[in-house]
DNA sequence: GATAAGTACCTGCATAATACAGCTAATTGA
DNA sequence: TCAATTAGCTGTATTATGCAGGTACTTATC
C-alpha cells in the first residue's frame, strides 16, 4: 500500500464523482425542451437496443442496474412517443420483446451525435492517442465495474 | 473529421454514459443504510469544503453546478448532522459561512477511504501505469469539461 | 395432468434530489 | 436616500427511481 497507489486511487475516485455531478448537470440542461423522452436511462435503453437487439424489459433491467419497474415505466414513455414497440414474445407468453422503431434509432442517433459533437468540440485540442487511451481505460474501468457489481 | 475520431469520440461518450449509470447504481446501494448524509451533493460539499476551506452557499451553488437552493437544503441536513457549522460572514451580513466540523471531515474522509478501496479493489490488476494514466486523462476531461461550461 | 414454485411484467405507493419562483434581509451604487 | 443587486431561505412541482404487491404465464414435481 504505497502512497502512490493512494494518491492515484484517490485522484481517480475524485475525478469520477466530479465528472459525475457534470453528468448530471449536462444532462439537466441539454434534455429539458424537445427530446426529454430520452432523459436518463431512456437513451441508454435505446442504445442497447440497438446495439444487441430486440429483448425483454428483464433482460433490460439487468443489464442497465436497473429495477424492472422504472425499466417498464421508461419503456411506456418510449413506445408512447413511437421510439419502440412491444411485441408478444413468441416464446414466452409472459414477456414482451422490446424493439426500437426507426423514428427511436434516429432519434438516439440524433442524440448520440450531438454528444459526440460535444465531446469532439471539448477534446479538440487532445491527440488522437490520448482520445483512444481514454477510451480505452474508460471502457476497462467499466468493465472493473461490470465484473464487481456481478461477481457471477 | 476521419473516422477515427467519429468511433473514438464515440466509444467516450459511450463509456461515459455508462460509467454514470453505475455510479448511481454504486451510489444508490451503498449509500442506503447510515451515511445517507453523504448521498449525492452532500459528499461532494464536503470535500469541497475540506480542500478549498470554508465558504458561503452560493460559491459552493456554483462551483458544483446546483442550484442554491439545493445547496442550501444539503447544508441544512449537514448542520442537523452535526457535519457543517454556519456562522455569519462577517464581511457580508447577508452570507453565512460553511465549515467542515472535525466530525464532518471524518465522516467525508471515511466515505472517501472506502471509495478508494472500492477502486483499489476493482483497479486491482491495473499497473500504476494505466493507473495514473486514467487519473490524468479524467482530469483533463473534467478540465475540459469545466471550460466548457464556464467559457468566462 | 394437477399443483406448487418460480418468473415477467405491471401498478401503487414512497423517497430523494433537484429546479424554479417568490420572499426577506443586507449590500452597493448613483 | 433610494433603487438595484445579491445571499440565502421556503414553497411547490418534477423526475427518476425502488420496493411491495398483484396477475398471468411457465416450469418442475409428483
Amino acid at each position: 500500500m504505497s502512497d502512490d497507489h493512494e494518491s492515484t486511487l484517490g485522484r481517480i475516485e475524485t475525478e469520477v464523482a466530479l465528472l459525475m455531478r457534470f453528468g448530471e448537470a449536462t444532462r439537466r440542461a441539454t434534455g429539458t425542451a424537445e427530446h426529454r423522452v430520452l432523459d436518463r436511462a431512456a437513451y441508454v435503453i435505446l442504445r442497447h437496443l440497438a446495439d444487441a437487439g430486440p429483448q425483454n424489459v428483464s433482460a433490460l433491467a439487468a443489464r442497465l442496474n436497473l429495477d424492472g419497474s422504472t425499466v417498464t415505466r421508461q419503456v411506456s414513455a418510449l413506445q408512447r412517443d413511437g421510439l419502440i414497440t412491444r411485441t408478444p414474445d413468441p416464446s414466452d407468453g409472459r414477456g414482451t420483446v422490446i424493439s426500437p422503431t426507426p423514428a427511436g434509432l434516429q432519434r438516439m442517433a440524433a442524440v448520440q451525435a450531438a454528444r459526440t459533437r460535444l465531446y469532439g468540440d471539448m477534446l479538440a485540442d487532445w491527440s488522437p492517442e490520448d482520445r483512444s487511451t481514454l477510451a480505452a481505460l474508460l471502457g476497462r474501468l467499466n468493465q472493473a465495474l461490470i465484473n464487481r457489481n456481478r461477481p457471477r
